[in-house]
This record gives C-alpha cells, sequence and structure tokens, in this order.
DNA sequence: ATTTTTTTTTAGATTTGTCTAAATATAATT
DNA sequence: AATTATATTTAGACAAATCTAAAAAAAAAT
C-alpha cells in the first residue's frame, strides 16, 4: 500500500493525461514525466505487477480502479498541500506548485486528514482544482464561463467549449492554455469585452465572443 | 548544496552522537541508523570527498563545518515541523517524530522559513530541544536538573553528571537514555523521591540522588 | 502493398544506497 | 608478546530508477 515517489509521480501523470477513459500513450507520458520513452516502458511493467493499470505492450495504459484510488491521494495531498502554502504561510499562486511536489509525496495519512481539519476541509485548491475527500471522490469543479467570473477573481482555465483552429490560434496569441491563471480586471459595459490579467503578464482585452467560450475554475470556498 | 534524505540522516546521525568534539564510531552509526557497518562505511566515503566530514578508515568520524551546518538546518526542519504538529495539527507528543523525519527532508528554506515565521519563531520543540535559527546558531538549551523540573512538565534527558557504571547501570534499569522524554508526575515530600512517568511505560519512582544527576531541557516559550 | 516514419520496446550500462560474507585492522586478554 | 575478540573495511551482489543505442512493431505516406 505504499508507493515510491516516483511511482506516484507516474500514477499521477497518467490520471492527468487520462482524461476521459482513453489509454495513454507511452510517448505522452514520457514527455509529462520529463523523461525517456525507454524509462516510461520499464515502470509501466513494474506497476502492471502491482496491479495499478492496465498495459499491453505498444497499446498503450489505464489505471485500474486501485491505480486511480492512488493518484488521487496524491492530488489530495498535492493540493491541500498547496492550499496551505497559499492561505497559511502567504506563498504566491505560481511558486507552490514545485513544494507541494515533494510534500504530496509525505505518507501519513492522518497528517493530510489533520491538515484538511486544519485547514477548515476547503474543496478546491488556490488555482480553483478541486480537492479530493479522504475517500478519494472528487467534487465537481465550479465551472463556468469567464463571462460569470465575478471581477478580481483568481481562477484556471480548464477547458474550451470551441476548438477551432481560429480561436485556439487566438488563444496562442494571448498566451492563455489550459491551466492558465487569470483574473478579470474589469468590464467593459459599452461592448462587453473584458480586461484579463495573468500573473507577470501585461493586462490585455478579450471580446464576449471569447469569454463565452472560456471555462475557468476557481476557489467557491467561503473564508470565515 | 543539496544532498539525498539519505546523506542528510547520517549527518544528523553524526551530529547527534558526536556529543563535544569527539569522533564517532562506525559501529555506533550503524546502531543509530538501523542499518551495517559495511554500509556505513561505504557512505562516509562518500560524504568525504564532498568535505562534508573528516573521517580515516578504522579512525572514527567527525563532521567539518560545513557537515555541522548542514546537520543543523536538518535539525532546524525536523524540530519546527514538529512544532507545527504538535500545535497547529494537535498531533500527541510521541507521534510526531516519524513524520518529522519525512518533513525534514523538503528542500525549500523558502517554506521553512516561512513555517518558523507563521508558527512565532518558536526557540524550542515539543520535547524542550532547541531550535536552530536560519544561520544555523542553536540557542542554549534551558537545561535543568530534573530536581528542578516543575510537575507535569513535559522534558528530554539530555545529559547526566555522573558517568558511573552503577548509574548508567540504575539509567538502564529504568529504560532511561539521552534524549528520553519524561515528566515528574509528584513529589513526595517525606523522602524527596520523585514519580516519573515515560509516555507507553508504568510510571515509577526515583531517588532525589538519581534526579539531581539527571539534566533535561524543556519548553520555557510563552504562549500567548 | 510497399516503403518510410514514428512509436515503443529491448538490451546493456550506470548511479545510489543497500546487503552478506570474507578479510583485515585494532583492542582486549591472558 | 601472543592470542583472542571486536570493530571496521573490502569484495561482490542486488534492487530501484534511470540512461543511450539498437531492434521491433505500428502507423502514415506514397
Amino acid at each position: 500500500m505504499k508507493y515510491s515517489p516516483s511511482k506516484e509521480n507516474y500514477l499521477k501523470a497518467i490520471f492527468h493525461l487520462q482524461q476521459d477513459d482513453s489509454v495513454v500513450s507511452t510517448n505522452a507520458l514520457a514527455r509529462q514525466l520529463n523523461t525517456s520513452a525507454a524509462s516510461v516502458t520499464d515502470m509501466l511493467k513494474k506497476l502492471k505487477t502491482q496491479k495499478l493499470l492496465q498495459y499491453q505492450p505498444y497499446r498503450g495504459v489505464r489505471l485500474t480502479a486501485e491505480g486511480k484510488k492512488v493518484a488521487l491521494q496524491i492530488i489530495r495531498k498535492h493540493r491541500l498541500w498547496e492550499y496551505f502554502l497559499v492561505e497559511k504561510l502567504a506563498f504566491g499562486w505560481e511558486e507552490v506548485h514545485e513544494i507541494a511536489e515533494e510534500l504530496e509525496h509525505i505518507s501519513s495519512t492522518k497528517l493530510i486528514d489533520r491538515l484538511d481539519h486544519f485547514l477548515g476541509n476547503p474543496r478546491t485548491d488556490p488555482h480553483g482544482d478541486p480537492i479530493p475527500d479522504a475517500q478519494g471522490s472528487m467534487p465537481l469543479v465550479q465551472q463556468t464561463s469567464l463571462i460569470d467570473l465575478p471581477v478580481r477573481k483568481q481562477a484556471a482555465v480548464i477547458s474550451v467549449s470551441n476548438q477551432s483552429t481560429a480561436m485556439l490560434d487566438l488563444l496562442k496569441h494571448h498566451h492563455i492554455g489550459i491551466g492558465t491563471k487569470l483574473a478579470v480586471n474589469r468590464r467593459f459595459e459599452f461592448d462587453q469585452t473584458l480586461e484579463i490579467s495573468i500573473p507577470n503578464r501585461p493586462v490585455f482585452t478579450i471580446s464576449e465572443l471569447l469569454a463565452a467560450n472560456l471555462f475557468v475554475a476557481y476557489d467557491t470556498t467561503t473564508t470565515a
């Protein structure tokens, strides 16, 4: 029931890449984990013998129920630690990920449950991503179109409803991608355009049409 | 400037065993780290090439200034995390050590400095051991004879002023050693004996003479 | 339906930290 | 001082996680 940090990272990466219930390719994993395809193959064989995933050579990989369970626990730890770092230790948004990558491998589940309680059982992390509970069930994300995002509320882009190259081209131009953190500074009533700010980038304006097609997640936890 | 968890554990163990400025033996280290003498020898050679310690085959080992610096940073992290676990997450005394053994290897120094501040810059951990500051200087311990320890105050044995075999024999009988956590339950006026409790052990009574020769550290931080 | 390209796997090494068993050095005892 | 006992080191192996280069399979392109 205990896995090495490396194995945990593989499970987490597969979980993230395995959007619906599709299989994940060796190369995609290698890219995600910044390692070689050969290393990935080696590790997949080990994880398979531990029944954490289904894997047939050349056929890609998919987590088993057990594998998903483990992945969700890592994600739970990661996000709770991020929340702690931002809310209690006053870290900025962008600097917490790297530290949480280390903290998520601390094994004690008692620790993480106590931390959860200490933080007031938050349901989303500072980026707006949902935090799985102790049983591993992850609440559905509070997912809104950018049009409905409250002003000044930090949010993370989680999906785009229009996948046309024209739109993706525009997103690229604005440096917006899945996971991009942003906030709406203000709305202009005249033409319904929105002023957007992304950390460490100049502010810019987008059209109502673009905003309508951008879905974001944000923290809805009520702070006492 | 970054060392593996294993190396950090070696440095910490040597630091603790190297009471004054004596050399530490291979066997003592092996015992402390629950490993074989052969493994210790292997590791000492590696740490020597990194100039973290002085080591001559068969002659024992001693930390260099750099080695001490690293050890003190690990100890700082360990004790700050222990404080966090007890004070913020309501863990008991005895359960925090194991978790802190993992947390102490999280690398970010920014994290630990923020944690320090968040906790109100405590100067001793829950066991009464002093917490080194960011520069690695460790405050002198509040060191009292057991005779002067306030009743019910938890403390840790840090030294014994009498090293006779007769005394060490008695200490062994009572399961008391350096680092043992204990508290005085009550004093008996008639013969000045003390009732002592050690977590997870039956309470027992010791003589005034023994108490006079036992030095303990305890937390003197004033809690608001 | 071949050929070419891309993806994936195998083969063989490497590093880190560990082990056991055997050899050697030091310390203790007679 | 010689012998016995203890402590320490060397030699040789192993598991985990990684790598590069080569081989094999699958997919894409002609």
